[in-house]
RNA sequence: GCCUGGGUGGCGGAAUGGCAGACGCAACGGACUUAAAAUCCGUUGACCGCAAGGUCGUGUGGGUUCGACUCCCAUCCCAGGCACCA
């Protein structure tokens, strides 16, 4: 029996044994109750794995083996989100195919991912590049197309000539591109848009019922972005053109004081006046040659151009002058408003700006506008603005609308009301969800199964013939036109109708990297599967994911696609269940520990040396502050896993990650504490193999600690509290190591209890107890409340808050009792002389404060 | 600006409204060793005190309570997300 902790042996070896055993394999049906466990598959990118990776992998990995032993059948794969710019760009710059990189970077994933002892089931591995994957999203995207939720529209999209594709808008941050930071501009393309619209109440509703964060639910809330308002028609006076505004604040209609059109709103020139028609023309031509960005960016300075017609207020035949201007965007609501500057604060300062009048109409709550520094008086007259509630002033007609007095809620009902019986308004919802920009200018994508023919119709490639696959190129160049690089397979593109003869040519853009990630979770249960997606019946015993694990980064745009296409299968019967994923556990990020000086100036790690004064700078001696950062090759404060596994195993990198805080906390990576628990790890496996082992009774402190250690460890493991279940796992290794003789029953338990955590160390320790089967299927332990018991409880007296004394009192001992032993005590007394005794309160099991005066 | 989280020793963190700082790191002292590493034992929130002991202490200011890291109100700071969405 070894004597040292060989961790690279036993690790080895255990790595070895599962692998060859399938110890993992998940079994299709069994009678035992199911567990999905589904972890975020990566990019596979060719920096290689990152100490952020393992930090979710690990999580999952306790619990599903954790479950494995309560019983659970347990689905718990891996696999490759293998699309994707970067095998791209190398491609262009190399000429290596992006499939060479691709499967080198997914085999450097896959080692590292291995070496860290993963309970996967590597069987369900997929990978989203391969054509027996991509088949299936491609079959996804024929049922998107037929049930009328894929269309193509000419769009003005981000443009990245630098990368030559059009980009989605959250992969353009701050005007440029997220990857690369290259310019963007807008260009009109035609591109294939997906519905997601068309779900949008479903997907804001079923949130309810998901076991995810608030904050996620909160921020995909915000995205979809429902508001509840009115539309409401307004005549253009002295034409024959009426123009539909959408506000969220009918009650304010006896406000609006002027109306605005977006540049691009198609009414425009209808309505435009001779004289205005050149100012109106040069201002819709700057804000066409703006992007998005530059919109937004210029935020602070309102512009705009009169177009010269005048708009009729439907509550009081107001003529109110109409405007373009920037602000209101084309594609939210009907691209037109009506303004009520006197409430709202953009139309407030475009309307001091361009000199329009404030027409005051709600008496601002008095309470609400002292809390918020707003003066009643100025918002009365029309100086100020005031968006809060109120009372109604100023609005009624004589066509029987009268709203005076009324709270803003209760006016926007009566209304809409008003305005639906005379027909020209009706209440509306509208959502700041837009459609999903699909298309993609790229080589390395699932192609569409499209074929433009000749007579402009589309034909889908049949599904017997999917996949299609993507030609061999060996120029992965950017056509330059905005056309990907698959315009360039000329062979590829020729389609001729086998039976008319017909030409057509195919789709040459490409899906984005959501595609393949939106429902790999799916493919999971049935991988191999070449007739269908996958067989039904194992859809319905696996789905649906119970738990799902993976960074925030993709809160709301993987999560909600992915939502949205589920729902779509769902509609069509492919999937019994309406969400994916049932409960959503966000890992938080591992920062490097990086420094500055005392000018803020950071400094990479590698200039960096530690002295007994603390941090130092190498060039200049200067004593550095030490702080987290986002780990970055530029600080040089990134950990390499494999070193770490190196140095200390890879039960301590798991042990270490998770013993760094709670899961979902941001925390700075210290290599100094993953010494820590490699620590622990060497005397537990000392406690195992070095102490002498003997099977008898235990006394009542030692099962106390073992039965503490076993109710920590399963109720923290249950609830991913991986921290604290770690240290009564410590606890229990500092207190049996006190011991002349070890339990046997302590150590079987206490080596089952640690297998989740440490599964090499596991494993190696079970064997050693003289075990030849794994453990991975061993029963939990199971704890014993009456070994929690003990005789006698500390308690603490307290006077008016303070500790005085602690004494020792039977449990179970009633208050009475407990008060009068208290008063008996020396301390006690010295602590309440010369007062009087008022009030005692008494918490059985734990204290007795006594209120003195 | 809005929406989420979060502020506890030198550091990571722990605490069903009931002894703040479990567990770990670092530091210091000691044992073992020719020495070092490894290992083991002990000390370690701050301040006052020789000591017994006392005072202060969970971002800040109030409040509720016999009792607040925990609940309520206000406020500051940090991180993430959204941002002219009418």
């Amino acid at each position: 029996m070894s004597t040292e902790y060989d961790f690279s042996a036993i690790e080895k070896q255990w790595q070895n044994y599962w692998e060859s055993n399938k110890t993992f394999k998940a079994e299709d049906f069994s009678s035992k109750p199911k567990y999905y466990v589904l972890d975020m598959f990566p990019y596979p990118s060719g920096a290689g794995l990152h100490v952020g990776h393992p930090e979710g992998y690990t999580a999952t990995d306790i619990l599903c083996r954790y479950k494995r032993m309560r019983g659970f059948n347990v689905l718990h794969p891996m696999g490759w989100d293998a699309f994707g710019l970067p095998a791209e760009q190398y491609a262009v710059e190399t000429g290596t195919h992006p499939s060479i990189t691709t499967d080198k970077n997914i085999d450097t994933f896959r080692r590292q991912i291995k070496s860290l002892g993963f309970s996967y089931d590597w069987d369900r591995e997929v990978n989203t590049t391969h054509q027996k994957y991509y088949k299936w999203t491609q079959w996804i995207f024929i049922q998107l197309y037929n049930k009328g939720l894929a269309y193509i529209d000419e769009v003005p999209v981000n443009w990245c000539p630098a990368l030559g594709t059009v980009l989605a808008n959250e992969e353009v941050i701050d005007g440029k591109s997220e990857r690369g930071n290259h310019p963007v501009i807008r260009k009109p393309m035609k591109q294939w848009m997906l519905k997601i619209t068309e779900y949008a109440e479903r997907l804001l509703l079923d949130l309810e019922e998901l076991n995810w964060p608030e904050g996620i639910k909160e921020m995909q809330r915000n995205w979809i972005g429902k508001s509840s308002g009115a539309e409401v028609d307004f005549k253009i006076d002295g034409k024959d053109v009426s123009i539909t505004v959408y506000t969220t604040r009918p009650d304010t209609l006896f406000g609006a004081t002027y109306m605005v059109l977006s540049p691009e709103h198609a009414k425009v020139m209808d309505i435009t006046t001779p004289a205005q028609r050149a100012a109106v023309e040069a201002y819709r031509e700057h804000a066409a040659r703006m992007s998005d960005f530059e919109r937004t960016e210029l935020n602070t300075e309102k512009t705009g151009a009169f177009t010269g017609a005048y708009a009729v207020n439907p509550v009081d035949g107001r003529k109110i002058p109409v405007w373009i201007s920037d602000y209101v965007l084309a594609s939210y609501g009907t691209g037109a408003i009506m303004a009520v500057p006197a409430h709202d604060t953009r139309d407030f300062e475009f309307a001091q700006k361009f000199d329009i009048p404030v027409i005051c109409i709600i008496e601002p709550d008095a309470k609400d506008a002292a809390s918020d520094g707003v003066n009643t008086a100025d918002v009365l007259a029309g100086k100020a603005c005031w968006t809060g509630n109120g009372k109604m002033i100023n609005s009624a007609n004589d066509a029987g609308l009268n709203i005076n007095g009324l709270e803003v809620k209760e006016s926007k009902a009566k209304t809409i009301e008003w305005l639906a019986a005379r027909g020209i308004g009706k209440g509306t919802t509208n959502y700041k969800l837009r459609d999903w920009l699909f298309s993609r200018q790229r080589y390395w994508g699932e192609p569409f199964p499209v074929i433009h023919m000749e007579d402009g119709s589309i034909r889908l490639v049949p599904e017997n013939e999917l996949p299609l696959t993507l030609p061999e190129m060996d120029d992965f160049k950017p056509s330059g036109s905005g056309e990907s690089p698959l315009a360039k397979a000329e062979k590829w593109l020729e389609y001729v109708d086998p039976v008319t003869g017909m030409k057509g040519r195919r789709e040459t853009n490409t899906m984005p990297q959501w595609a393949g990630s939106c429902w790999y979770y799916l493919r999971y249960i049935d991988p191999d599967n070449s007739d269908r997606i996958f067989d039904p019946a194992k859809e319905k015993y696996w789905m649906p994911v119970d738990l799902y694990v993976g960074g925030a980064e993709h809160a709301v745009l993987h999560l909600l696609y992915a939502r949205f296409w589920h729902k779509v299968l769902f509609d069509i019967g492919v999937v019994s269940t309406k969400e994916p994923f049932m409960r959503l556990v966000n890992q938080g990020m591992i920062l490097g520990m990086s420094y500055k000086n005392a000018h803020g100036i950071l400094v990479p790690n590698n200039l960096v040396e530690h002295t007994p004064e603390g941090p130092v700078d190498t060039r200049t001696r200067e004593v550095l502050e030490e702080f987290p950062a986002k780990m970055s090759k530029s600080l040089k404060n990134v950990v390499n896993p494999d070193d770490v596994i190196s140095e200390y195993g890879s039960d301590s990198m798991r042990l270490y990650e998770m013993f760094m805080g709670p899961l979902e906390a941001v925390k700075p990576w210290n290599t100094k504490g993953v010494e820590g628990v490699y620590r622990f790890l060497k005397r537990s496996h000392r406690l195992i193999t070095e102490s002498t082992i003997e099977d008898r009774a235990m006394t009542p402190e030692e099962l106390r600690t073992l039965h503490a250690t076993i109710k920590k460890v399963s109720e923290d493991t249950e609830s991913l509290g991986f921290n604290t279940a770690i240290s009564q796992m410590m606890v229990f290794v500092n207190e049996f190591s006190k011991v002349a003789t070890l339990p046997l029953e302590a150590a079987e338990t206490f080596v089952k209890l640690l297998a989740p955590y440490a599964p090499h160390l596991g494993e190696e320790l079970w064997e050693c107890l003289g075990h030849s089967q794994t453990l991975a299927y061993e029963p939990w332990p199971v704890f014993d409340e009456k070994y929690l018991a003990v005789a006698e409880v500390e308690i603490l007296v307290q006077v008016l808050g303070k500790p005085k004394a602690r004494i020792m009192m039977p449990t179970g001992i009633d208050e009475a009792a407990m008060e009068k032993m208290a008063l008996e005590n020396a301390d006690v007394l010295k602590a309440i002389e010369g007062k009087t005794v008022r009030k005692m309160i008494c918490v059985p099991g734990r204290l007795i404060n006594l209120v003195i005066g």
